[in-house]
RNA sequence: GGACGAUUAGCUCAGCUGGUAGAGCAUCCGCUUGACGUGCGGAGGGUCAGCGGUUCGAUCCCGUUAUCGUCCACCA
């Protein structure tokens, strides 16, 4: 009832009681018995550590948009949801939390214990979360919701665990990894972020034996010379080719190592010699094995100095830097000291500097994995969109290195690896063993989880049930479409793809959208430690849900960066208003059955404009949508409802409406049936208002976002009239600026004689003119008025329409005014003549590229000339003057 | 050292297979026009970073330069 909806649009009153009419309706459940054709999502389930942060809520309103679309489109549409373990990042919260609120630690309490607080962090953060998405307007089927360590995702990790490890995929091995002194944890590649630091080169003056001589290495990291097993030149450096398979007394330590000669080694870089430091240098570590260097491990888990470090033993990595530098200068062992820039990595997780450490780890074995993920891409099966980011994957998979999986902390999936005590047997199986071969039961299982994107890897798939074959995994997998963050490419994207065809034989989804993220104003990265995060659950409460839709929506492209603007947000609580009121006021008039169109033989003039212009409107916002051109389909919509719907269509029907009779009801059914289309055509970037104005509306169905999606009639197109309309809506405007431009009030009605070729249109549009252009009456003909002298001349190019304000006229303002539009337009002129002449143009472009031209010209002729007559009517006003 | 992106109105950004440059905000002028002042009407404002090339025609395609940004990379 109309008189009942408030006058501005109030997103409080309505989402809430809106997103519990959709859970009622069980409508974002999606049923594996439903036979239609599928779309399904999964949501990259955020970390069970925190809350809701903004590029959540830009992602999942790309996501809800594609779901909501190809619902309303009649597929059998999955958005599936879940929250992730997120492993590191939860157990540094957890222990966080146990020290500010227990002063404890993990070792303190054990990890059973540790592991009872986690639990109980992830049902408090992973419940809230979950809250916060859905106040987003989410259309995700709640009833599937997931965790990456539920009983069934944990089956899924096992079974992939131990089918890897039978195909000798999944090994055990000491290697160079990168470990976190901080998180106490090894790190995969990935995880480690290199930033570019200014730090030292020292040049450092190993002694050769028996011989006054010295060999200079030169290294960024003095304190690993702790654990030196040689120095290493370039096997065809003049220089030092005596010296090859001579030794060096390491200083400080006083052991003997060898010279190798490898051709890892830069002659131009330093002076020229290597220290080989394998436990503590991946480089090294490749050196040390092709010349069968003994390893030496001089750092502990926490990064200080082992009992293999001499007297440094128990130094810090600091201190043992400055100390070794120290005594070196002190015994005249240090050349020279020179500024380095160089990388240092960083744990991405606590941004501590990152130590190479050689340890016993578990990898996955990536290049056979690899190679068909690397295929699918490149022929096409997956699509990435933008299409840019396929190259970035394929970079990264073709020089893919071994993944690190273990990480030593409790939190996560458990390596499900057990050895036997006696027989030292390793024993990876689907269950947990009972006993060796060796009859023992004396079995440790692996004290570390497996890294958090292990399970995450298999998200599209153990969520549907794999590894059994359930009726949802064969109807929803593969998926759709996977919307993600470019920033994740490699982390997730890449292991869903080697994960899905190797363990189901088919790619996880067909296409990839990758967004950007949403910084702050000054384009900053949003983050807790600078201060400058927005939470999105405060940006609902204060301009409503779709506005914030809306506001992340318009005017962003794929792929790209977007910032956070409150004025943004702002536009687009102001474009709800005003859909509101459109609303409000169709609802002033509309009535039972008005959802039908009238029969095309009645419409009036605008009418047919109106759904001509709807007709187009659906066309291109479908397949912008279709294309993932989000931004410029809500733009369009945008445009259509505030500039077409509401500045034109309802200004020109107001008359029809409170006149009552036959042709006020063909202006309702117009107006509820644009109105409706329209609401259906917004519903997937804006559900909540869009649905809360459709249940005051005539209408079939429960719920808008079970309505079908608009299609063309094409009954009603009418081009012609169309194109007709568009000439008396210029002649609206042009009458509108000068007025404006002369500071008439708009109280001062004029009568207005219409000089035209296209009588018909204006004919038509004579009562629009009355109204929107402030005439008191309209007179259309064919030649112009005999006074014609004394009125002011406005001219389009269907028209020259005179107006009696010759009071107000300022002549010279006039003719300048003449002067410049007829200069422009003869300039325009030329222009186009030029190009028509050029045979070249007229023989090479697209006919109706051509066609439209000549018109254009035509059209330019027709304005000069009209100019032109204005002008010399000026002329005789002066001259009667 | 590679790869990629950006450079368009004062600001933030769109511009969907090359065919007369757009929006929002900001600015300026005017308005109690029968839903909306979170509104209505109007105005100003751009060598589409520079230089070449392809083309009948380039903001768009190619090359190149500059500035900014991002990712990747084991030169100690």
């Amino acid at each position: 009832m109309p008189g009942e909806l408030p006058k501005t649009y109030d997103p409080k009153a309505v989402e809430p009681k809106i997103y519990k009419m959709w859970m009622e309706g069980g409508w974002f459940h999606a049923d594996e018995n439903d036979e239609r054709e599928t779309f399904s999502i999964s949501l990259p389930p955020p970390n069970v550590t925190g809350q809701l942060h903004y590029g959540h809520a830009f992602q999942h309103t790309i996501i809800d948009i594609l779901i909501r679309f190809k619902r309303m489109q009649g597929y059998n549409t999955l958005w599936m949801p879940g929250v992730d373990h997120a492993s590191i990042s939860t157990q540094m919260k957890v222990e966080e939390m146990l020290r500010k609120e227990h002063g404890l630690t993990g070792r303190d309490i054990g990890r059973e214990k540790f592991l009872e607080h986690a639990w109980a962090w992830k049902n408090k953060y992973g419940d809230r979360i979950i809250e916060q998405c859905k106040l987003l307007g989410s259309s995700c089927d709640w009833e599937r919701e997931r965790f990456t360590m539920d009983e069934g995702c944990n089956t899924a990790v096992r079974e992939v665990f131990v089918r890897l490890y039978e195909q000798g995929l999944i090994y055990k091995g000491s290697r160079i990894i990168n470990w976190c002194p901080q998180c106490t944890t090894a790190l995969s590649d990935i995880e480690v972020e290199h930033e570019e630091s200014e730090g030292c080169l020292w040049h450092i003056k190993y002694p050769i034996k028996d011989s006054d001589e010295f060999l200079t290495v030169a290294t960024t990291r003095p304190e690993t010379m702790l654990g030196d097993t040689a120095v290493a030149v370039h096997p065809d450096d003049a220089r030092y080719a005596h010296l090859i398979g001579k030794t060096v007394i390491l200083p400080l330590m006083d052991r003997e190592i060898p010279i190798v000669a490898d051709e890892y080694v830069e002659r131009e870089f330093g002076t020229g010699c290597v220290k080989i430091t394998p436990c503590h240098d991946p480089n090294d570590f490749e050196v040390a094995a092709r010349h069968n260097l003994p390893h030496i491990l001089v750092l502990n888990e926490s990064a200080r100095v082992n009992e293999n470090g001499g007297k440094y033993n128990g130094f810090t990595r600091e201190d043992a830097r400055k100390r070794i530098v120290e005594d070196l200068t002190g015994i005249g062992l240090l050349a020279k000291t020179e500024k380095h820039i160089h990388n240092v990595g960083h744990c991405e997780r606590c941004k501590t500097v990152c130590e190479p450490i050689s340890s016993e780890q578990w990898f996955v074995s990536m290049k056979e994995l690899a190679s068909p993920a690397i295929e699918c891409v490149k022929n096409g099966q997956v699509k990435f969109v933008p299409e840019r980011f396929s190259k970035i994957y394929l970079n990264w998979m073709e020089n893919i290195r071994d993944w690190c999986i273990s990480r030593q902390l409790w939190w996560g999936h458990r390596i499900p690896a057990f050895t036997c005590e006696d027989c030292g047997e390793v024993i990876v199986a689907r269950e947990d063993p009972a006993a060796c071969k060796c009859g023992s039961e004396r079995l440790t299982q692996e004290d570390g989880v497996l890294d958090t994107w292990f399970s995450s890897a298999l998200w599209p798939f153990s969520t549907l049930g794999w590894p059994e074959d359930t009726p949802a995994l064969r109807r929803f997998y593969p998926n759709s479409v996977m919307v993600t963050g470019y920033e994740i490419i490699f982390l997730w994207i890449a292991r869903m793809i080697f994960s899905g065809i190797g363990y189901l034989g088919k790619p996880p989804f067909h296409t990839v959208v990758v967004h950007g993220m949403v910084r702050d104003n000054m384009g900053r990265k949003m983050s807790k430690s600078s201060g400058n995060n927005v939470d999105p659950v405060d940006v609902i409460n204060e301009y409503g849900a779709d506005a914030l839709r809306m506001s992340v929506t318009t005017g962003v492209s794929l792929g790209n960066d977007t910032r956070y603007f409150p004025e943004r947000c702002e536009t687009m609580r102001n474009f709800c208003n005003k859909l509101w009121n459109a609303s409000r006021f169709a609802l002033m008039y509309a009535g039972e059955g008005d959802d039908t169109l009238p029969a095309p033989s009645e419409l009036a003039f605008e009418d047919k404009w109106i759904l001509t212009r709807l007709s187009h409107v659906t066309r291109e916002v479908t397949d912008n949508i279709e294309r993932y051109e989000l931004g410029v389909a809500a733009g369009k919509l945008y445009d259509f409802v505030w500039g077409e719907l509401c500045d034109w269509y309802i200004e020109l029907i107001k008359p029809r409406l409170s006149s009552g009779g036959g042709t006020s009801l063909t202006a309702r059914k117009t107006l509820c049936h644009t109105l409706s289309q329209s609401l259906a055509l917004l519903h997937p970037f804006m559900p909540y208002i869009t649905e809360e104005i459709w249940r005051y509306l005539p209408h079939d169905g429960a719920a808008l976002m079970t309505a079908s999606w608009p299609g063309i009639n094409t009954d009603y197109v009418f081009e012609r009239e169309s194109a007709d309309m568009e000439r008396v809506m210029d002649a609206i405007r042009a009458v509108r600026a000068r007025r404006a431009e002369m500071r008439v009030p708009p109280s001062k009605k004029a009568h207005m004689t219409i000089v035209t070729d296209s009588a018909g249109a204006f004919e038509n549009g004579k009562a629009y003119i009355a109204k929107l252009a402030g005439a008191s009456d309209v007179t259309v003909t064919r030649s112009a008025p005999d006074n014609s002298g004394g009125l002011v001349c406005i001219v389009t190019p269907a028209a020259r329409i005179f107006l009696p304000l010759a009071e107000l006229i300022d002549l010279a303002a006039e003719r300048a005014r003449l002067e410049k539009e007829l200069a422009s337009a003869t300039a325009d002129f030329e222009k186009l003549s030029l190009k028509l002449n050029n045979p070249g143009f007229t023989g090479k472009a697209p006919v109706q590229v051509v066609e439209a031209e000549r018109a254009r010209l035509e059209e330019l002729t027709a304005l000069r000339g009209k100019l032109a007559e204005s002008l010399s009517n000026i002329a005789n006003i002066t001259l009667k003057d």
